[in-house]
DNA sequence: GCGATAATGTCAAGGGCATTGACCTAACAA
DNA sequence: TTGTTAGGTCAATGCCCTTGACATTATCGC
């Protein structure tokens, strides 16, 4: 397959995966700027986003989305419940069940993180029109199916 | 301008960003799970794929672009070295520099490790014709494009 | 040719953060 | 009751990155 595939070709799908890898850094920069003032993490902003995206979130369900071992995801979230910005609230039908959400300071920090992000987004994704979205959109998911099939965010 | 932007436009704006994200995460996942058999690791492929793309590639140069510390670098780098995957040239002009390019083993370690990132970027870039991988290549380097001048990659 | 500067390498110390392993509680379910 | 599940926490370990300091070699301006 290697083989089959011609040398431009080639290049050209390797523009495409460096074209990815600087977004992304640019995605991340200005959110890890406010996040460093105060004393946090990305993960903190990647809780945040998801936990403001999904409500009833389990810690569950969040640790799947994001990949990591909950020794691993523990200490930040304690962090964000103790700073008030994250709230937990038994299951009804199971009491063992810790559902997240954002309290309302949560929401104020999540927006102000993901606002830039968002502006980004908006700019290019508005640069194509609203074609080139809908086109952008399908790349992206045909990459990302998998991954989000096996993370339950189908 | 956060007040400005319908609700229903911020998820939109959130579903990209979640997009890109697990899209992410699929094209890495591939390359490091051969790069953990040979005690290798994601900077290692990132060395060997911007060597690869841009011979003559001096090491300043190289910091830049992946946007670590020389002394982070220098290990693995080293160890690439080492293993003979990677050579020195010095420059003709200034032989202080080391123009990095990759040995026979490096091209073909490269090839290997990225192989499967390309065939993800082929299949997802062809699911929406030319027109739809066009429009996909403008919003990303829209979103890119400042990131990529700052690492001298323009 | 001399001193300043630049490109690179390297050692050392310190820290952040993720991992695995083990153990614990509470709640559910058969 | 017994086993299982959701979740939390401690401990040990290790990776990897960072800053600081210093060395080498080569270039450049004078």
């Amino acid at each position: 397959m290697a083989a089959s595939r011609s040398t431009q070709r080639r290049i050209e799908l390797d523009e495409a995966w460096e074209l990815m890898h600087f977004a992304l850094r640019a995605v991340i920069a200005q959110p890890d700027k406010m996040l460093e003032k105060r004393g946090l993490s990305r993960v903190h902003h990647r809780i945040l986003f998801f936990v403001a995206r999904q409500p009833e979130l389990a810690v569950n369900q969040l640790l799947q989305v994001l990949g990591v071992s909950k020794q691993a995801l523990n200490q930040p979230l304690r962090q964000l419940y103790v700073q008030g910005l994250v709230a937990y609230t038994p299951a009804a039908h199971d009491k063992r069940q810790r559902r997240l959400a954002l309290t309302d300071a949560g929401r104020t920090l999540e927006q102000r993180l993901t606002e830039p992000q968002r502006l980004l987004f908006d700019r290019a994704l508005g640069s194509g029109g609203p074609r080139g979205e809908a086109a952008w959109r399908r790349v992206m998911r045909t990459m990302a199916s998998e991954e989000m099939e096996r993370s339950g965010r189908i």
